[in-house]
DNA sequence: AATCCACTGGAAACCTAGGGCC
DNA sequence: GGCCCTAGGTTTCCAGTGGATT
């Protein structure tokens, strides 16, 4: 035990040095607080809570601004299953942001809450259908949102299973659980065997697969001629209500914009600026979401130019923004050949700007076999390629013309760009950087 | 009105991957 | 473990088409 550090004189020599040696690294601290900038603390923001302008955000849960009148018809269309019995089925037609989903959400929720006070149970299922774009994908999902194991006795396996016996654990799900399933199809137009869906589905009630409970489908489509493509059976048996939402006004997405500027800092958005966006957005498409995105980007514009208030000179560069943006969105959600066929044919489109030469898929073609072999990819065949530029023509990127050379000349499909091919150019460019 | 031909798009089949059921 | 199911991407094949020209 004699340790030198038990030494009183020692330890109060060593306890002095301590206490020397903390007040140094205090001091160091301090002075190193001053030197080092802190890269947060001067970033100066518009936004007081950003959320508020994320598309899905739901700013008043009793309402919804200017579709007053469209939730009243399909309350109409759907007020049976409110007292256990068989809704009308509905079609939504409306082009993109115009309020579809949110309603048909917001409708089947009230539904299902005035079915419970009147104690009938009503058991709602939202699809994505560009997400499940086969029949038995569909049906999966249906089936997985509505159920619960413990109470149906069935459950619902990803794959592995045969179309048939997805639909028949289906029908027990609703007659062990509910008196009413609404199923919300959204972009129904994407589902492959639409037909076979809504036929199977429209007919459960009929049929007596489902004695113990019934079905309404709500579909959502931004084609309002989606319902010529049905076929007549089809038709018959859904015998559905329409319904049709117009595009904003001006003054109503004056009033979206309004509920929503709590986003921003207080007496940090000018005065014409929700009344500018408005306007832009109707003029060009009396879309909300577009609309809520502009608004958006105005807000980063005024942070990126460190301004601390929003200005309407900034809404002309949110649109352009927005453009930009929603050109990459559609096209990253491509398969990787796609963006290729699409760069091809966006580049010579750009070559002939301004010249009446065409571009047709022959020449689209051969420019994309060049860029596979020089990313060192095996090309797709050409009736794939048909195929891709279909799905392009789909989704509003581009569109086809089939025209004809005449005698011994055969014919050719012309294709043209909806936006402006540059724009495209650089979406398939900044996403092939991105990885 | 008939002709001609490059191109289109439907159909079938193939392949791989993933998974449940008995 | 063997048999069953489906999705989804792809290739191969080929009948049909459009419209300027004859």
């Amino acid at each position: 035990m004699g340790d030198r550090a038990d030494s009183p004189h020692i330890s109060v020599l060593w306890a002095g040095s301590l206490v020397r040696y903390q007040n140094r690294l205090v001091w160091l601290e301090s002075s190193l607080k001053q030197m080092v900038e802190n890269y947060f603390e001067d970033i100066t923001t518009v936004f007081r809570d950003r959320s508020i302008l994320e598309i899905d955000y739901v700013v008043d849960q009793t309402r919804i601004i200017g579709r007053d009148e469209e939730l009243k018809a399909l309350a109409q269309s759907l007020h049976a299953a409110t007292k256990g019995n068989t809704p009308s089925n509905c079609l939504i037609y409306g082009k993109p942001g115009t309020g579809k989903s949110l309603s048909a959400k917001f409708i089947s929720r009230q539904l299902t809450e005035t079915a419970e006070s009147n104690g009938h149970s009503v058991g709602t299922a939202y699809i994505d259908c560009s997400e499940c774009k086969s029949e038995t994908d569909t049906i999966i999902s249906i089936g997985q949102k509505l159920n619960d194991p413990d109470l149906s006795g069935v459950t619902i396996p990803d794959t592995g299973l045969s179309t048939a016996k997805y639909y028949k654990r289906l029908w027990t799900i609703l007659n062990e659980r509910y008196d009413t399933g609404i199923v919300i199809l959204d972009e129904i137009d994407r589902l492959s065997d639409v037909d076979s869906v809504l036929m199977k589905l429209s007919r459960a009630g009929e049929s007596r697969k489902i004695p113990d409970s019934s079905l309404g489908i709500i579909g959502i489509s931004n084609k309002p001629r989606f319902h010529t493509q049905l076929n007549e059976r089809t038709k018959s048996s859904l015998n559905e209500r329409r319904h049709v939402f117009p595009a904003y006004t001006a003054d109503q997405l004056i009033e979206i914009l309004e509920a929503r500027k709590d986003a921003f800092k207080p007496e940090t958005v000018n005065e014409d600026v929700i009344p500018r966006t408005a306007a832009v957005s109707a003029r060009e498409y009396g879309d909300a979401r577009k609309a809520v995105d502009i608004f958006r980007y105005t807000g980063e514009i005024a942070n990126r130019n460190e301004s601390e208030v929003v200005k309407s000179a900034y809404v002309s560069e949110a649109v352009e923004r927005a453009e930009r943006d929603e050109i990459i969105e559609v096209i990253s959600t491509l398969p990787y050949h796609s963006t290729l066929v699409l760069q091809s044919a966006a580049a010579l489109a750009v070559d002939k700007q301004g010249s009446n030469d065409v571009v047709t898929t022959r020449e689209t073609y051969s420019l994309y076999e060049q860029k596979c072999s020089m990313e060192e990819t095996s090309p797709v065949s050409e009736r794939r390629v048909r195929d891709l530029l279909d799905e392009a023509e789909f989704l509003e990127i581009l569109q086809r013309t089939k025209r004809s050379a005449g005698k011994s000349h055969g014919s050719y499909t012309v294709i043209e760009f909806i936006d402006q091919p540059d724009k495209v150019l650089q979406a398939c460019k900044s996403i092939e950087s991105t990885g």
